[in-house]
DNA sequence: CATGAATGAGCCTTCATTCAT
DNA sequence: GATGAATGAAGGCTCATTCAT
């Protein structure tokens, strides 16, 4: 075609294909993933639901987007906040510890999180590759010692599951995410006192931008598909 | 008529309640939590909707009752698979295997406990109880060193969760659960030899009747609502 | 039959549908008409829903049997309240103020007879004989000058009934019954100053047992189908 | 496409809802207000249930819609017809008379008059304004007497839907509104002989569009909500 | 590309009514 | 005659998806 001006060069496709994306964490945020409604969507994103098909074949297809742009954008700025940090269990440490945060930080965003992740076995997959580089790191390192690399990422990502739900729903103690961590340390070989030193470091400063949960209006989630 | 056997008198109403809830398990299990409609569910039991409503309020109803059978039966059937087992750590250990084991046994209906779990609180806290008495039972016994009773469960519940899924899915490598239950007793403090040689014992028998998902024509699962 | 019990002579099965009757009317009162249902009638009663269709085909049957029950005990006791009384301006203006009485004594209890009169002739047919009665006195007595007795029902009973409804409804002024009797005596024919006088004329007192709503817990009538 | 003609403009949107006004208007005709139900009302307006729901959120939004049309569409046209006439008492007799004759001209659509009055304030509110608005002219011109508003508006109120009701039904002689218009003179204070006359002067000419009713099919109303 | 009105399948829920006991 | 579990026909409402403009 002829008449797309230059100017635009950004890309007037992929803004309006981001608005929505946005518009759906909000959403999703706000409603759950199963609550949320294509129409609910395009309206925070001021726009209409013809609009959205024209980006997402699908519901589905925007749920897909939604853990992909939250897993790249997730995995980037945590694994960029400690490139520093040479050492497998610090990391690993370090990884944990942050997803908890942000579930303190941002308990609506954690549940749609954990709620996108249980749908979706994309964003999960994305998440846990930078979990597995650390915890091979750590064996080689021979700070781990682990028989089964998937029982170990079961623990992992179990834990840190877990622990970030307790966050988002205010049943967690104090310092939570540390005493996670030094748990699935041990569990990982480190002796008991190094994992808890190790555990206890402060953690690196985060880059800006925290994810936004926004406003949207009223009747909150039915009910908090999240996971026990 | 009057010929009628006493021995129908013990509870038409209980019987035909018990068989919605059967069905309410079965359609869980083909379905998923989310994607189960009450007219399955009288469907499955050949009755009607009305009927259903004759016994449950609400189809959120029908679901706390099947997460109560759920919680009642398993937890009954798990905790008196071992009375004689004194030791909190080998209890902790058969726990957890044992439901990595009944995921192996029966994929879906491992998959809709987790579903059922997350759908419901109350599910989880009948099954947690248990674990919790153990967890105490072995710091008491000086087997488990944790400062955060909170930490630890979500340790445990995370991982043995993470756990089925991953055995449901058909993802996991042989004696997944010994390696899970190994990785988590290190993690409550148990020294790593013991740790393995502990989990490695044999899992006693259990009683019968193991739970079934019987047959749901097609038409799949809606979100596989996975998590691995 | 023969096991017919002699000593049960007040017919138990009328004392049955005597109890449903005053179970419908609770209902009609808190529910409105039609929002009652044949099951919260039984279970008022202390009944099942088999035992109502035991004395009654239909719902409209119901319906039918409160409007006959509720005009012959209303009628008959507003009758006999004023026999004394023979002068037919003051018969109406009693009978005018005492419906509009009734309705503040107990507002749930009127809004239910302005809403069973709506959905039935029966009711009504009953209750404006006396006051045809009561016109055609007047017009004896030359107190009332009317040329068409329809028109004059109208006035009567639609000044009335929209009365009662402000009234129950808690929007009318003190003395209000006193204001639309003498309005409608006026209408009727009464020079001014004599319909004043006469509706102003105190009531004579009313036989006991006022009409009952009791309670009927929650979830209150879903729209006022009252008339305006 | 291009070559559409821009008078299509002024809102498709605005049409399709004027269409479902109207179909609502018939439905509410044929099977009164409580039996009335979405899917008919859409089917009548050739339309889908999902479509009424995009422009009224619920049935009873339906309801008030037609309700506020009502009102507005009669109350322009009744009070436009009369512009001329400045005396209170007879701009009363027209009101009263006209709604009576608009029972006779179209008795369906005056029973849903009565009907939708009866669920809803919205029209009885726009309505009585104007009545009201002739009796404080009437009571300025010295042509009323009367002490409390509120039993004077009930009377007129009251008479005039009780005579629209009788006309409707097809159960009034021949000239019952002037005989009602004439009581109701009288109880507002006119005498006797002048409320005659002025009850008895010719209507005005009636602005077009008389209310249409049409066809609905079978079934006729559940409940005949009739009155007397 | 965007628009947004329209669609229609389908869900949850209610309730008058039936009937075997 | 009483019981009450079961029925099944609707009804209100939602929402992913389509399509003419």
């Amino acid at each position: 075609m002829v008449g797309e001006g230059a100017g635009e060069r950004p890309g007037k496709r992929e803004r309006t294909r981001l608005q929505l994306v946005q518009a759906a964490i909000q959403v999703f945020s706000a409603r759950g993933v199963a609550g949320a409604t294509i129409q609910e969507i395009a309206e925070v994103a001021s726009m209409t639901t013809g609009t959205v098909y024209n980006h997402f074949a699908t519901k589905e297809a925007v749920l897909q987007e939604v853990a992909l742009v939250l897993a790249r954008t997730l995995c980037e700025r945590i694994a960029q906040s400690y490139p520093q940090v040479k050492e497998g269990a610090e990391r690993m440490a370090i990884g944990q510890r942050r997803y908890i945060w942000l579930a303190e930080q941002s308990p609506q965003w954690a549940l749609m999180l954990l709620d996108v992740s249980a749908a979706t076995p994309l964003l999960l997959q994305g998440v846990l590759k930078y979990a597995l580089a650390d915890l091979r790191l750590g064996v080689k390192q021979k700070s781990f010692k682990v028989t089964s690399e998937e029982a170990a990422m079961d623990m992992i990502n179990g834990a840190g599951a877990q622990a970030m739900l307790r966050v988002a729903m205010g049943q967690a103690p104090p310092d939570h995410g540390v005493a996670v961590a030094t748990l699935v340390l041990r569990g990982l070989g480190v002796p008991p006192d190094e994992a808890a030193a190790v555990a206890r470091r402060p953690l690196p400063p985060f880059p800006e931008e925290a994810p936004s949960a926004e406003a949207v209006p009223a009747s909150g989630r039915k009910a908090a598909r999240a996971r026990g």
